[in-house]
Order: C-alpha cells, then sequence, then structure tokens
DNA sequence: ATCATTACGTAACGATCGTTATGAAATTTA
DNA sequence: TAAATTTCATAACGATCGTTACGTAATGAT
C-alpha cells in the first residue's frame, strides 16, 4: 500500500504534530478539563478536522494514550530486561521523575492525571487509565516474581506487594510532581524508598 | 448570640446534611466532576438554596474542604502527639488506608482526587488542594524534626526526605485506592513503607 | 395587623460543552 | 476536461455548565 495516493483532497496538517499538541493538552489538564476549543487551538486545526482524523473526544484521548506509553513510557520495557529487581525498580522511579518534571508546562504523569476524579461521562476513560495502570503492574510483578526465580530477590520477599510498593511510590511522585516538586526534591524520595527495598545493598 | 432569632423565614433544610452531600460528590467526582445538578440533587436542595447557604461552586468546595479536614483527616493531629516518629508515620498511613476504602462509592482522598488535573477555570481549586496538602507536610516535617531532637530519630535521618516519603505513600496509596485496591492490600503496601522507616524496628 | 426580611421553587440566563451538517476547495481518476 | 472523492472552514446544533431574576411563602419585629 506504500506509495499508493487516496483519491480526493489532502490532509493539509501534520496528524503526528496534532497528536503531540493533544497529548500536551491532556497531559496539562487531564481528560475532562481539556476542552475540544483547547485540543482545536493546540493543534492549530479545526474542529472537524481532528473529528475526522480521530474520532470523538475519547478516541482521541485513547490515541493520545498508546502515543503516551509509546514515547514516554518507553524507560519501563527497557528498565524490566536490567538484571536484578532493584536495578529495575530503581531505573524506573529515576526515569519517572525526569518524566514527570521535564515538561514545566505539563508536569506530573498523563496516565495518573485523569485516573482519579471525573463526571460520570468520563467514566470509560478513568477505567482505561485503571486498566493502563494495572497492565504495567501485571508486568513489573512478573519481573519479580522472575527475580525471585533467579535468587536476586530473597525468598521472604513478596514480588506482589513490591509491585505495588514501587508503584504507590511512583503514583505519589506524580502527585507531589504536580504540586511543584523539585526533580532534587523527589530523587531523594525515590531514594529513601529504595532503601526500604530487600536484598543487597 | 444563641438562641437569637433572625428575621426572616427559616431555613428548612440541615446545613450540616447538605454539606455533608456535597462533600460525598465532591469527593466521587473531584471538583470539575461534580456538576452543580449532582450537588443539589445529593443535597435534596434547589440551586439558589446552595447559593444563598454556601455561595458558588468553589465556596462551597472550600466549606467542604475545610469539614473533610476536621471530619475525616482528624487522626493527623491526633498521630502527630505519639511518643515515636515512626509511630506517627504508621498511624497516618493506617489510618489513611481506612478512610481512602471505608466508603466504596467515594474511594480515595477528597483532597487528592481534585489536585491533579482540571481546566484553568479550576486552577484556583487546584492551589488551594497543592496548599492543604503542603501545610499536611510542614506539620509532619515540624514533628519529624522534634523526633530528631528528642533522639527517636537517628542524626543522620532527614526529616524533610523522611515526610514527603511517607506522604509520596500516602497519595500513592490514594491513587491505588481510586484504582480498587483493597484496605489489606493497601495495608501491606503501606507495611512495606515502614519497613524503608529509619530507628529501631 | 402590617412591614421588613429571609428562604423557597420555578424558570431562565449567557456561556461553553462535545459534535456535526453544509458547501466550497483541492486532488486523483477516467 | 469532467466526475468522483476527500478535506477544508464556517457555522450551527442540542445539551449542559454555573449562576441568578423573580414572585411567593413564611417568619420576626413593630
Amino acid at each position: 500500500m506504500d506509495g499508493y495516493e487516496l483519491m480526493g483532497r489532502h490532509r493539509e496538517f501534520d496528524v503526528e504534530k496534532a497528536l503531540d499538541a493533544a497529548m500536551c493538552v491532556f497531559w496539562r489538564k487531564g481528560y475532562e478539563g481539556a476542552s475540544y476549543a483547547d485540543l482545536t487551538q493546540a493543534a492549530g486545526v479545526e474542529r472537524p478536522a481532528l473529528y475526522s482524523a480521530f474520532g470523538n473526544k475519547e478516541a482521541l484521548f485513547k490515541k493520545v494514550l498508546t502515543r503516551y506509553y509509546e514515547r514516554h513510557l518507553d524507560y519501563i520495557p527497557v528498565a524490566l530486561q536490567l538484571p536484578t529487581a532493584r536495578e529495575v525498580a530503581a531505573h524506573i522511579l529515576f526515569n519517572a521523575i525526569d518524566l514527570n518534571t521535564r515538561y514545566p508546562e505539563h508536569t506530573g504523569c498523563l496516565g495518573i492525571n485523569g485516573i482519579l476524579a471525573g463526571s460520570d461521562e468520563a467514566e470509560p476513560v478513568r477505567l482505561a487509565l485503571i486498566e493502563a495502570r494495572a497492565e504495567g503492574e501485571a508486568m513489573l510483578l512478573a519481573r519479580f516474581e522472575r527475580a525471585k526465580v533467579e535468587g536476586d530477590l530473597l525468598p521472604t520477599a513478596n514480588p506482589d506487594t513490591l509491585a505495588k510498593f514501587v508503584l504507590a511510590i511512583l503514583h505519589g511522585m506524580a502527585v507531589q510532581a504536580k504540586a511543584g516538586f523539585s526533580p532534587e526534591t523527589l530523587r531523594a524520595v525515590a531514594e529513601q524508598a529504595l532503601s526500604a527495598f530487600p536484598g543487597v545493598r
């Protein structure tokens, strides 16, 4: 299908750039806090153009969410391949700090910012965010279970609790980043958390 | 002023019950996710009655927030009076778990649920929530500094980092409660966090 | 009993929400 | 060059948002 030219007028805006613009808006304001006026203005595109390219607001958000995981949470699969559970946890925490504070105009985590509260209409999106979060937890749990088999986690360690603990810190730092915490401050929090991580120091 | 009867028609609804009803709605849906239709329906009161009693939506939310701190976060001042820093942290974490999971229809923490994202119009409320969070942190920090003076925190301990770490867990558990975590699961997370707490075991 | 004052329910306000009908402009196909 | 197809910008849709006139009912003060 490559090189095949569709009949009809060509799209005049860059779909990738429009998605990135929408991501910034959703990241800062959450799903419901972001209006279509915000989205079209950020993308520099009229309303019907966004609809024809991505569908409605919910569909657009889900595309953005997928993009967010691919483009900004790509450090997670990388972290999961590190040799020890402790290194995995440290890598995830420190990269999250960078992500949560890198862009001053949209701090915290896109995947968490919309997960807490909203109207009933936004419930499907909240559930999607909850599910995405759970998938990340499942991956981390699987990695910690492997670590137990491989011996770099003690037999007394509980991989499930450990995964949930690391993610609790992750979510807590996302909240604190939204409250204006600096990366240096968050780093101290992460290191304190890692001191609770079982295994050789 | 007690027993003094104001001129004019008497209020027919219970202000306290209306505030509690509004609290439930804000707790579940956040500030922006809660509509005035939701609030009036929950309170069983017509719109102008809410306005005349509490002012506009923002003023109502702030009254509810104050009430939330008084009625549901009252375990914090209690915790701060416990003899050791470790007991303070444990008391706060375990009571937060109970609060975050006690009401299935509005899980998590009212003070956190509205703190992450919203439209520009909701920014004043977000800032108020951020400030309230910071006040709690300041109280915990002061308590940990006292603990260092009193010797139940080692001289090498960093009270500021420790306070922020405990609150990171607190915020993280609020997110996880919103994601459906059971109190038992959250308790395991909290205990894992406490294992990172310096001092005698 | 009359007036002043407050709360009540109804009903509506302008603004914004997400969404879409519509016709002109642009491009490929034939 | 004419037909087919797609995108474009304008403009509007109905619904809901937070907020408030407005007229009536109820109470305290005189």
